[in-house]
RNA sequence: GCCUUGGUAGCUCAGUGGAUAGAGCACCGCUCUCCUAAAGCGGGUGUCGAAGGUUCGAUUCCUUUCCAGGGCACCA
């Protein structure tokens, strides 16, 4: 018995005394499964679940809590699975399953194996998640690390619960910071002192010197045509520097289904057709959202919430970054997402406003077709990292100090705005400081137990779920229940750290077990079926942290 | 000024309207002839920033307010 199919049976009980009430209500009251979902009572004398759907219900049916309860209790008392249900405080129900019931969990984990807590809340949905979109003028630093993780672990998260999810990577390869990029890469490579306006960084002249390997006679070009070489340089650094970006995020276990160009966007058709910013423009237009002054062309913005109107195009004729965010996002609509989810640091959070009302001028649903999530950026030490001041912490540096797991979990178990600080000596130790190894070490101990099983000659051929009645063994068997609830939260919520928080309580309940209930008989104690049982609930757990450590995009090793 | 996110134990932080608000760290003890002691057990700590409101019930929702971070371009 699990919680949801407990949920599912109060829903039904409800339903069907609400309707025996109908007759005297003419209020039409429905029950859904989510107004019957039972928790985990914190102090475990208020049995295996709890429900409190007496209080909720009780005022609009016009009864007393404890009197509805009364009626629901009997109800649950009597279904299969539960031995007890009983009414405490203002009309709580608490239910305590049959330790056979409880525990046949162990077997449905051991069972679905990789399968288990993946649902289907989200079916149908074609989710789009932009997340990183770091300039390709630089390598990936600290500041763009949260994100990194929090996005692809979303994304598995989402995709845990049925969703679609492409995971775009949006290249920002047009425009004056990429003219400032190719002119700082080419005079490094040419030995010239760097523009007023250069890209600080000892990155630069590395690409320079990459750039002069593939174009060995750049300076003689340069002296010919300046503009040709430039162009020439610009690119070659920008494929470089591009591609060892990707690299670093696969390093890093992040992925990205598409790495989208912004010049695209620019970029008229073959056959003569307009740019896609240039097509915007007019759809935006046909919406009745455009207008001239001043000689520029603007959005009225303002009509979908906005604190003020947009520029499209500048009196000079050149458009402005808004006008590609709006071509972008014109883009997702037409590649038939529903959602589309943009991950932004808090220094980003005032675009919020002018990419929900493009939603809107699309005419999209400005509730339901964008979600912008916005993130606290990450501390150093105390010392805030920026790229423009040229102390770079970059992702490589990272992943070669602290590794991609230690990294990837401490930035994945908190919510995206909670203000985070990374701090290197607490993730290279290998203490409770450091909560990754707890849980990864939890995982590694239910391989030894297996390994030591079957060298003791313990194997599954018998499950006797009767026989998990020690405290630590309920109290396991619970927390693994709740896993596929905790994915669907966490899904619903957008919120990864839940599933990191689980882990963490559920390592601990794996280690309490551990020390009190063995697998591996003593001595010479002969092996029996509680033994055999008790495998399947180690390899359950060591199922559940498997999983739970792959939506986070975290391995889980055999030993440690 | 406007927008936005925080304020919870000594520290770092969890906590999607429920019962006595939790974890780790730090501090003091205890537990390995036996599956990994990188573990477990015991010991105490809170005006949940403040004040109102909604509710059977508020750390959670609403309003006001104090403090702190971030943001408010014909930049990218």
């Amino acid at each position: 018995m699990t919680p949801q199919e407990l949920a599912a049976q109060i829903a039904r009980i409800l339903s069907t005394i609400i309707d025996g009430r109908a007759l005297d209500d003419d209020a039409s009251l429905t029950v859904t499964e989510a107004d019957t979902q039972v928790e985990r009572p914190r102090n475990r004398d208020h049995g295996d679940w709890a429900s409190n759907v007496a209080m909720k219900f009780a005022k609009r049916l016009g009864e007393n809590p404890r009197v509805l309860a009364e009626q629901v209790a009997t109800e649950i008392a009597a279904i299969d699975g539960v031995a007890s249900a009983e009414i405490a405080g203002p009309g709580f129900i608490n239910i305590t399953l049959d330790a056979a019931s409880a525990g046949e969990t162990a077997r449905v984990i051991v069972t679905e194996g990789s399968q288990y807590g993946r649902g289907a809340a989200l079916e149908g949905q074609h989710i789009h998640l932009e997340f990183v979109s770091a300039n390709p003028t630089g390598p990936l630093h600290l500041g763009h690390t949260r994100w990194a993780a929090l996005g692809d672990s979303l994304s598995r998260v989402l995709r845990a619960a049925g969703a679609e999810v492409t995971n775009e990577y949006y290249i920002n390869d047009a425009g004056a910071q990429m003219d400032k990029f190719g002119r700082s890469v080419l005079a490094a490579a040419l030995g010239e002192p760097a523009p007023e306006d250069a890209y600080p960084g000892e990155y630069i002249h590395e690409l320079g010197a990459k750039v002069l390997e593939q174009i060995p006679d750049l300076a003689a070009q340069a002296a010919e045509d300046r503009a040709a070489a430039l162009s020439l340089a610009q690119e070659a650094a920008y494929q470089q520097q591009l591609a060892e970006i990707k690299d670093s995020l696969e390093r890093f276990n992040v992925h990205f289904d598409v790495f989208f160009s912004e010049r695209t966007l620019h970029t008229a058709g073959a056959d003569g057709t307009p740019s896609p910013i240039e097509g915007s423009v007019d759809r935006l237009r046909e919406q009745g959202h455009v207008y001239e002054d001043d000689g520029a062309i603007w959005v009225r913005t303002t009509t979908f919430g906005d604190d003020k109107d947009r520029v499209f195009t500048r009196g000079n004729g050149i458009y402005t970054y808004f006008a590609a965010d709006a071509a972008y996002y014109l883009s997702k609509k037409d590649r038939g997402f529903g959602e589309k989810i943009y991950l932004l640091g808090a220094d980003h959070h005032g675009y919020v406003g002018r990419l929900t009302a493009i939603a809107g001028a699309a005419g999209d649903d400005t509730e339901r077709d964008i979600t912008a999530l916005i993130g606290q950026l990450v501390n150093l030490n105390g010392a805030k990292l920026s790229k423009r001041a040229g102390n770079i912490v970059e992702l490589d540096d990272l992943l070669e100090w602290l590794g991609s797991d230690a990294l990837r979990y401490w930035l994945a178990r908190y919510p995206a705005d909670s203000p985070l600080s990374l701090d290197g000596e607490k993730l290279r130790s290998r203490t409770n400081d450091n909560p990754v190894f707890y849980v990864q070490y939890a995982h590694a101990r239910t391989r030894a137990v297996d390994r030591n099983a079957e060298a003791a000659g313990i194997d599954r051929s018998a499950f006797e779920p009767a026989q998990l009645t020690h405290d630590t063994e309920t109290e396991l068997l619970g927390k693994l229940q709740q896993y596929p609830a905790i994915v669907a939260g966490a899904a619903d919520l957008r919120e990864p750290h839940r599933i990191a928080r689980y882990l963490e309580e559920l390592a601990a309940d794996y280690h309490r077990w551990y020390d009190n209930c063995r697998v591996i008989p003593q001595g010479e104690d002969p092996v029996t079926d509680l033994h055999r049982t008790r495998l399947w609930l180690n390899d359950a757990a060591g199922q559940v942290i498997r999983n739970g450590l792959d939506l986070l995009g975290v391995s889980a090793p055999e030993r440690l």
